[in-house]
DNA sequence: CCCGTTTCGTGCACCGTTCTACGTAAATCA
DNA sequence: TGATTTACGTAGAACGGTGCACGAAACGGG
């Protein structure tokens, strides 16, 4: 039946197996299947039957040494992070809808880990990249987008010139909480924020704390500004947390640079029997679905991140067609207030 | 630093560009990067000496098109699933040691999205697949497992000949969620499930129904018996639980498939003011990090998801490696008991 | 009716690797 | 020393596509 012509043995069907039973020359199925110019009608039917019936996928490895692989990387800090689902959802509403495949790699939050991704990325002959919330500098970011269409999502680089970065703007959502801590009439308002360790200014956590020290000297309340550290995730954190808890100055309202912080500090304080926000009130960030529940209640600033993912596959697509100035985007974040406020 | 050297104008650093540089032919380099056989120690170390100068990276793409890519594909469900993470973490850990990469596909619980990318890993040249908690029927994996090498995790195709399967064994989960319960001295426990939209018996939701059924008899329940089904993940569901929890006959405990319903399940009950665990008894799957928090304290199965992820690793490699015949592991998964039960 | 344009289809040279088959020089054996 | 073996290195054909350059046919205007 179908392959049955050439009596050729096993194995994958490829363009020649196409080209070969619909009876015309390898390059006019190429041309099909890339829709490229000069190609009948006829000729275009005949073509499709055949692909269809023998089932005949490109190899996007193949296809890669040449010409698109119509496949975008992803680059992802870790894979619990409660803020990256709403952004690849953006992404991928994008890039659905363009016929854009998706690769995802996990980086772990691990500078050198994320490097080979990207090179494998590369490597692996994408057409564009979207990198989100790495730690990766600037510099090296700058060389990678010589060999490769990126745009940067949650890392501040304003001034980089071969990449584009979508971000929600940090400092802005840090005022929302200062301001909104104030108008309730807190004025010990305190930041925590992960350990400085291979921190760059370009990172969320530095400009949330940028803003916040903005704010609160906006506020009149530069004298009462305090930033706690606490351990990298994965490493113990009870102790530093409860540190920040059981101290006779504690603070009456607390920022975090994210719920991920945000909601351990919290139940940290539900079982040291601290109420919030009667003695401690608690914004974090990212709003969670965890942060939503009627149990945690906590009060989180909303970066949209369905619409970082779309701007963000929006930016690629435009430079993958050959813009080569560089966009610097900055949406506006909502405070979701909650009870823990 | 590295790229320096010649100063080279365009493109990429290829192999060839290697052997001119070290002045040797191509299929000597590619010797040393595969490290073959027939290489003498001055050839291999006047190339690697070049590779490092040059920054040379082979291309996966073109690699792929002969040899292997040593990159593994990992199919992941979606991206919030609470029991993704330690899975994965497991994979990785025994990939990395290997020397292997992987490139991830999430597939929001869609078959066709699913089926489109496991073609796609398949036309990318990975080297074998690990499939997380596919919806994907038994014969069309069969059908793919004919192409690549394929671990199947979360999914139970016990009677599969093309590809291995690791599995939590979900029977004896739900049965100790049972026993435990009964052990408390109640009797009318419930079993509440997803839709069963698209439900095969191989996904772990009905398993955990068989193996909450088969308890309940055990126990001499069989007439309190009773299972609910939610609508699907995505859809408003606020109403079919509040169904649930408002009805005349509530029943006394409820097992479900999911800390993923679990949660939102016991957030809904908190909402209604109906008391945990002294009205309502509740006790979920997969231990996920939501559930251990003292706010929710809610007892789960736990099925060990970074030794579930080592064993699909290392089984996927002991297929690549030639095994024919097929392996299905479940590991026995151990109740996390909290405040809930 | 002739000749310049289009339109359509094909041949073929890539892309960056792997890997088989082969040539040659050195080492071993009888 | 001549005949084998062994070790090393290389040419060149894949692999499965893309896309340029070209030729043939169809078209159309003067």
């Amino acid at each position: 039946m179908a392959d049955g012509g050439t009596g050729e043995a096993a194995g994958r069907v490829t363009i020649r197996t196409v080209a070969a039973d619909a009876g015309v020359s390898v390059a006019a199925v190429s041309k099909v299947m890339r829709n490229a110019y000069g190609v009948s009608d006829a000729l275009r039917l005949k073509v499709e039957a055949s692909i269809e019936k023998l089932g005949y996928r490109p190899s996007v490895a193949a296809r890669g040494m040449r010409g698109r692989t119509f496949t975008l990387g992803v680059l992802l800090v870790g894979i619990d992070n409660p803020f990256l689902p709403g952004i690849y959802q953006g992404i991928e509403s994008v890039t659905e809808a363009a016929g854009y495949k998706i690769m995802v790699g996990v980086g772990a939050a691990r500078t050198p880990t994320e490097v080979q991704l990207i090179e494998q990325m590369i490597d692996n002959r994408m057409d564009g990249l979207i990198l989100v919330a790495t730690q990766i500098a600037g510099e090296t970011l700058e060389h990678f987008a010589r060999q490769i269409p990126i745009v940067v999502v949650g890392h501040h680089e304003p001034e980089a010139v071969g990449y584009d970065t979508i971000n929600n703007h940090d400092q802005n959502g840090a005022a929302l909480v200062v301001q909104a801590f104030h108008a309730r009439g807190y004025t010990d308002i305190a930041y925590v924020s992960q350990s400085e360790q291979g921190d760059h200014l370009a990172d969320v956590a530095p400009q949330r704390e940028l803003g916040y020290r903005t704010a609160m000297e906006k506020a009149g309340l530069a004298d009462h500004i305090r930033v706690f550290r606490l351990p990298q995730i994965g490493l113990p954190r009870e102790d530093a947390m409860r540190q920040i808890l059981t101290a006779k100055d504690r603070p009456r309202a607390v920022f975090c640079w994210s719920d991920l912080d945000a909601i351990p500090l919290m139940s940290e304080a539900y079982r040291l029997g601290i109420r919030v926000p009667d003695e401690l009130a608690i914004v974090g960030y990212d709003n969670s679905p965890v942060a939503a529940l009627p149990m945690m209640d906590l009060a989180s600033v909303d970066q949209n991140g369905p619409l970082l993912g779309k701007l963000a596959a929006e930016a690629l697509f435009s430079r993958m067609n050959g813009r080569k100035v560089a966009n610097h985007l900055a949406i506006e974040p909502i405070l979701v207030k909650r009870g823990s406020l």
